[in-house]
DNA sequence: GACTACATTAGACACAGTCCAAGTCAAGAT
DNA sequence: ATCTTGACTTGGACTGTGTCTAATGTAGTC
């Protein structure tokens, strides 16, 4: 993530202390924030951010492909720094943590023609669902 | 649909108006409303329909799975009636037109014992991503 | 060091969904 | 057929998430 301002600045990003500290509230493996943790977060380091630039920063990060948008819940965006590297997400039903995951095989294969019904497909994104260990854990069955 | 009020009424639910509208609005293949369009339709046929009363049968028909709750683009949830055939969505990145779609092959097995960080995986949902037809005649390329 | 276009800010606004107190009504009891 | 009652519905207030705007600040260039 370190040389990601400089990927920044080579596009015509000015480089500002907002963006620093998103940049690096945003690092990390199996880190899913949502716009108001990375605020959360950016906030103990630079008191002053505000929210707008919060959102106008992911939102940046995002049209770049430096970061992905997942909705895995219908609720609040997080955020997904790993975006050079394809994966999936594996969700906790009940606490909702969330890995990183790569499947093996080829997703789009898996759509017969038949199922098609004309659209060119491009892509596909797969979200798997189970029980973390440590909810397990505390909660049996 | 039509008998999904008779198994509303086993399950010690009221038949009210309301519910049977919601439950007719909800009839059809590939139908996926937002709670809104819900609504909308549900007014044409019972106008002093409320709007918290739609969002209270959703959530009932969803909680005895008559209904299914799918969110493709993290803004409103959409609301699947075919829910008693498992399937998945082929999704228009352009209009957000939505197809159910039955993939070939067991989707679990994708995912390999060392990329399931101790979970114990229970489902998984893809959304298969593309421009439909009617959109690629439109905007070529 | 000054300039200026781009960036940031606070707060208003919009949309999706939830909650609540009061009134209404479906369906069983009589 | 009417009564009774607890479940259902209603409108509106409220919350959470995200967007927009006008005014102000500042990075990078000259």
């Amino acid at each position: 993530m370190s040389d990601l301002l400089e990927r920044l600045r080579g596009r015509g990003f000015r480089l500002t202390a907002q963006r620093r500290v998103v940049a690096e509230v945003l690092d990390g493996d199996h880190v899913h924030y949502t716009a108001d943790e990375v605020l959360a977060r950016a906030t103990a380091r630079l008191p002053e951010i505000s929210r707008a630039t919060v959102y106008n920063t992911l939102g940046e990060l995002v049209a770049l492909g430096e970061v992905l948008e997942v909705s895995t819940d219908g609720r609040a965006k997080r955020y997904d720094p790993n975006a050079h590297s394809a994966h999936q997400h594996l969700v906790c039903s009940r606490c909702g943590s969330i890995r990183d995951v790569r499947p093996e095989g080829d997703l789009l294969s898996t759509l017969p023609e038949g199922e098609r019904f004309g659209f060119r497909v491009s892509g596909a994104e797969v979200t798997y669902r189970g029980i973390c260990p440590d909810c397990a854990e505390r909660r049996g069955k």
